[in-house]
DNA sequence: AAAGTTGTACGACGCGCTTCGTAGTACGAC
DNA sequence: GTCGTACTACGAAGCGCGTCGTACAACTTT
């Protein structure tokens, strides 16, 4: 069985994961990760990106300890580190989260 | 009197915050600005770059929305626009802020 | 076994960001 | 008015990041 490292919970960086979830792509993934509760494979991802980008945009998520992959057969199975990241730096994932949906709404008299 | 612009609170994105929140430096600059309530000029940082720079990330930081910069006789007054932030993005800077305190403690059993 | 699916590894390219140095502007002090 | 201070503007250099293409590996299906 293949596995992945994953950096441990006291180890992720607040540097990293801002770095990471600056880009919007990585927020994209972050944000469908968070809608399903369920374990999603990167195909199940529809990014405007060849899979070569795909992967490295996983791979800078989970190297910042933002998601795990965890190979299941032919697939890899991507899921939300919340309950890690809420211990480590609280709140954070949920502001960002939160943020995201606020940005939709520019509607502004003038 | 020079005057600076500066984004209105509707227009400020979550992309540009999370990019100019990214850089170790201008969080630096953020959290100084955080831990003094007055508001303080440019020399009273002492980042480890030259003033080009450092006008620089000002300028990011004002541009995202992050701060203010007000020209006082000589000098530029810099303030955080935690509330303005607070409005916008409820609980990001915070999150951020209190994150970076967590981020010294790296004692763990071991 | 052969073919298809899913994702990785590696090298390359282009752009943007950080950094700097120099020149310049606005303001205060004398 | 002249000098010093505080900061900006502009152009240049370096390099890291996002992107891609091709080649490859592991697993499933037939």
């Amino acid at each position: 069985m293949r596995t992945l490292p994953h950096p441990a919970t006291e180890a992720v960086r607040l540097d990293t994961v801002l770095a990471a979830l600056a880009d919007p792509l990585r927020r994209r993934i972050v944000r469908q990760l968070s809608e399903g509760d369920e374990a999603q494979a990167c195909g199940a991802f529809d990014l405007p990106v060849t899979k070569s980008t795909s992967t490295h945009h996983f791979r800078v998520l989970r190297e910042a300890g933002v998601i795990t992959q965890h190979y299941r057969g032919n697939k890899i199975l991507n899921q939300l580190r919340a309950d890690d990241l809420e211990t480590r730096f609280p709140g954070l994932l949920q502001a960002i989260l939160a943020a995201e949906q606020v940005t939709v709404v520019p509607t502004h008299r003038g």
